[in-house]
DNA sequence: TATGACCATATGTCCTGACAAAGGTTGACA
DNA sequence: TGTCAACCTTTGTCAGGACATATGGTCATA
């Protein structure tokens, strides 16, 4: 067998990093620049631990956290090794709707509405009492000079102070980041279907063109709810990618 | 603290089912058909792990298991609780377009075509030379007597023996679990246009109505092309679920 | 009464050690 | 020369223990 190429790895044991995740950081690392190549095979687990000084049930979770993120492939009997690029899982939530930057396109929101209401149908997405005064955000997407999306999006009353300007300057899930918020796992729903006349108007919508829709409800690790909302996309300019595993 | 409820567990130490997942096969049970309702406590791994008759880093990794699933909530220092309902994720990629067969209308697939042809787009999408030799398919599907979608499928050479009886008969997916094939990850890209003429006939789409499509890339654990696939739904029947997760 | 120190509780991290199971390889034997 | 069994390597499972750290409550003190 091929001998697997060593990864420089540095553990900094008074850091309060945990080590097996300062180990998985690098190794992720070293496989997501290149020094790792699809194909590889990875030192075997004892092997860097033994390397390492460290114990191997630490190496073993660092692996998994990479086999997890689609980055390494184990089999028993035959050893870890660098998973085809294809597999290699993306991350983000945001990534899903925070979307298409390129072309030098820069992207920017402006606030059309800003203001309490009680949205039964909002409310019950949240697990939230029908009558709940909500805070409903419309906002309109644009890249460049092109709009590219309608917003629209309820929350809780905790987060009723988030104000225009912040939303105008930060987005949303920044100022939700701000006040310590993790969205942790959202349903979605995604479906087309023909504007409304509002919606032909904001987007400039012309001729025959449908509207990508998604509905979204969003909660933290606790299962509090975090956000509802109802985006309106052009389908002329937007694709919604996603990746799907099956473990 | 309110004392938690215990949940009646059996392991069998000579199954070769690991002890982990047993456990967290029963316990993930308790949780789903209600024995253990949101919000509950549950018994602490030291306690559960003594009552067992496990070490602590078994019951561990089952619990683990849960929280990957969404079922429980670990807050350190607090305990672990059965998460809100709306967190619980989903799980199968089929769920995302194995579809609506509500309203007792049974799914039915017709094959359309079937045959080989080289495509170098389907083929790169793949990972494989582009005058690779694909199997090439064409189905259509209808929920009851509504034709629902167009399904156009590319598949390696490895699996150009399934065929046109086999598909109607089972589906692709049964197809390919049946020569031991599981496809663990796919890249997937939704959007909406509106429908070609041939569309609008497969699909009986009368009016201004558009398409909603998906095209995906599936490959298995070990990186290998299992599937490419583009299809269109009709947007009025037809909407996409899914969870995402950031964690 | 209010506040801070301490403590109990539960999960988080890390270690050592052992054996099992699944591949591939090698070598003995027919 | 071909075949199969034994062996080696590597990951998978499991035990038991030690200490760290976050959280909430309690109790003593100002």
């Amino acid at each position: 067998m091929a001998t697997p190429q060593l990864v420089d790895v540095s553990i900094d044991r008074t850091s309060p990093v945990p080590l097996y995740h300062q180990l998985a950081e690098q190794l992720c690392a070293a496989v997501t620049d290149g020094r790792l190549q699809p194909g590889d095979p990875f030192e075997n687990e004892v092997a860097l631990a033994q390397r390492l000084g460290l114990s191997r049930p630490t190496v073993r979770r660092a692996i998994q956290e990479l086999v997890d993120k689609g980055l390494l492939v184990r089999r028993r009997g035959l050893g870890t090794t660098v998973a085809n690029r294809k597999v290699h899982r993306r991350v983000a939530l945001s990534s899903l709707h925070d979307d298409l930057d390129r072309e030098g396109r820069t992207p920017r929101t402006e606030v059309l509405s800003h203001g309490h209401e009680v949205n039964a149908e909002a409310a019950s997405a949240l697990d939230l009492p029908p009558d709940t005064e909500l805070l409903a955000i419309t906002r309109l997407r644009y890249a460049g000079d092109a709009p590219l999306a309608v917003m629209r999006n309820w929350l809780p009353p905790a987060y009723g102070d988030i104000s225009r300007d912040e939303l105008e300057a930060t987005g949303l899930y920044a100022a939700l980041r701000a006040r310590g918020v993790h969205a942790v796992v959202a349903h979605q729903s995604i479906a087309a279907r023909m504007p409304t006349p509002a919606e032909r108007r904001h987007l400039r919508i012309r001729g025959s063109q449908p509207v990508l829709t998604m509905t979204r409800m969003a909660f933290d690790s606790a299962g509090a709810a975090v956000e509802y909302g109802d985006h309106s996309y052009r389908a002329e300019d937007y694709t919604i990618d996603l990746m799907v595993d099956e473990r």
